[in-house]
DNA sequence: AAGCTACTTGCACATACGTGCACGGCGGTG
DNA sequence: CACCGCCGTGCACGTATGTGCAAGTAGCTT
């Protein structure tokens, strides 16, 4: 209930104290015994300044995969889309929601060097993208901000909570402004859709999307045994789900949907949903897409047909279904 | 799968499993035991293999100091002189050589996320820089070239030896071509330099060095009790010494001098050294310099004030002695 | 084929690091 | 002033990681 933002005399001197700890530690080699000799403090201290410099995100920690090292089959994959893959290495004993968890904890990492001070990131909220939520490295950043891309109310909750739950972990990891959406994941009457985007207050929000540095994403897919959240939590009825089977939608992003050649046009859902248009999406200079899970294998042809991904993090398993054809 | 008989690694399948278990535990936060289990290896191959990794340079580590943290007197000497100041924290009781090895070590550390693929770096060989060149972190680049800004030779030596050394330690930690510059540090007489410069073997190498991406050099100081490499083995007689004095040289970066102000003009000794012009080192879009030593101060004073520096980076003591005036 | 060299591997031990716990200082509260 | 709760500290212990060593293997040489 209170406020912890509270500025004890010591919590600056910490911040001090932990970035001298982890220079230390990580630039000049030194043991956790010698740092604590140089800080006049005992070992375990410094070893819980370094942690706290890991938590506070003061350092920053990278791998690396040279372009050589990888297979010659997933070379042309990134050529063909224009697209950066980042492999995680997951055990194929892994079940489903161990290999989410972990590929979404890769995913967080290695989102974190593609966001900085100044820089503005859109976030197609969904269950994947919670999953990257949870395990956000923070950042210290200025003037940024985290844009929500589709709305969350749906007909039976306003959704408000779900999806600010997910926006301000961002929010908070870099410190970042937070601009909610505050509209439904789909309208039902297209006509609404198009009055309300004609409002001042939407259209703010609108234009922060069309400016955004980074694109954050996961994909939708209604065809799948393991819907994402959309297809499971009533935002759409059975007359929705025979329209985008009548349509060949295989996935979505931000709940505009696709199909398998990544056309979107003349897609009637569309006209409803929220999310950004995807050639407008395109049009961002960064554009990860976090996906986990063979069942999701069509809708990321698709989008990778749209050339809606420039950074797509997936699991090995998964890439190497995209490989088999 | 084959069973227990052991395969022989070859190192690109070294490299793999490096990066996996790299990924795991610094991505991924398993331990080392973890991990073994997914390589089907002992928990100390695992160590091994992530000691190598951060050898190779797969991992990068950076600690990132936050603006605000830097103090106002330091923001104003940033602003003053459009500089980047790297500090290396250092014990007070140091004594000078740990001094230089301390932050020669951050140097080469900061100095990675500078260079990459594709990329020219200036090198100012010296007594600091070699000191740099033995703490060198690894990095996979490719298409990427090392150049030699100052000459090695005297009238001793050709010193060919020494500089080469530190030029391949950059050319081996980078995978980058090494460019010699095998000229005298400085000419006897500028006639020759002029003549020299016109030979196309020659003009070549100038050529790149005009392109750099990056420039790294120390500073040399004819007035210190401790003086730089340049100073102290025959390059310079009693003579050159009185004409530098006389010019009022406070420093020098790569053999050429500068005074108090930072200018460089109608320097007659300038004529004869080997290294780029000032002016011509200021537009290189990344210029290094490591300074370590109350000693290099005044000669510190004029290349700030010459904006020879985009990146500076200095011993918490010596940037001490910048500010007090 | 045997012998040699230059590796790599896993074990066992050595070292380094993380963390529960009890102590003590400090500021707020009654 | 006494009390209380909060926080940071160092200690001691448990866990995690690094490394010398002996054994084993592949690739060569003789």
């Amino acid at each position: 209930m209170k406020a912890l933002i509270a500025e004890h005399p010591t919590s600056s001197e910490r911040v001090r104290d932990a970035l001298r700890a982890a220079h230390l530690y990580y630039m000049q080699d030194l043991t956790m015994e010698a740092i604590a000799a140089e800080l006049h403090t005992s070992r375990s201290s410094v070893s819980r300044l370094i942690s706290y410099a890991r938590e506070a995100g003061l350092v920053e920690i990278q791998v690396k995969t040279p372009a050589e090292r990888i297979s010659n089959a997933l070379q042309r994959v990134q050529e063909k889309y224009h697209v950066t893959l980042h492999v995680v290495p997951v055990p194929d004993s892994a079940n489903e929601v161990d290999r989410l968890e972990r590929v979404a904890m890769s995913a967080a990492r290695i989102l974190n060097p593609f966001f900085d001070s100044n820089m503005t990131m859109g976030i197609a909220w969904g269950s994947t993208i919670s999953a990257v939520g949870r395990h956000l490295q923070p950042k210290v950043t200025h003037n940024s901000q985290i844009v929500q891309l589709n709305g969350a109310a749906n007909t039976r909750t306003t959704g408000i909570v779900y999806a600010s739950e997910i926006m301000s972990r961002f929010g908070n990891a870099y410190g970042a402004y937070v601009q909610q959406f505050p509209v439904p994941a789909f309208f039902d009457d297209p006509a609404t859709k198009q009055v309300l985007w004609r409002e001042r207050s939407i259209r703010r929000v609108l234009d922060i999307q069309k400016r955004m540095d980074v694109a954050l994403f996961g994909l939708g897919t209604p065809l799948s045994d393991v819907p994402g959240h959309v297809y499971t939590s009533g935002y759409l009825d059975e007359q929705d789900f025979a329209s985008l089977s009548a349509s060949n939608v295989v996935g979505d992003v931000a709940t505009v949907f696709y199909r398998a050649d990544g056309s979107s046009a003349d897609v009637p859902m569309n006209l409803r949903s929220s999310g950004p248009p995807l050639d407008q999406l395109a049009r961002v200079s960064r554009r990860v897409c976090v996906v986990s899970g063979r069942s999701r294998l069509p809708a990321l042809r698709g989008a990778l047909a749209a050339h809606l991904i420039t950074d797509l993090i997936i699991d090995e398993a998964t890439v190497h279904g995209l490989l088999e054809d």
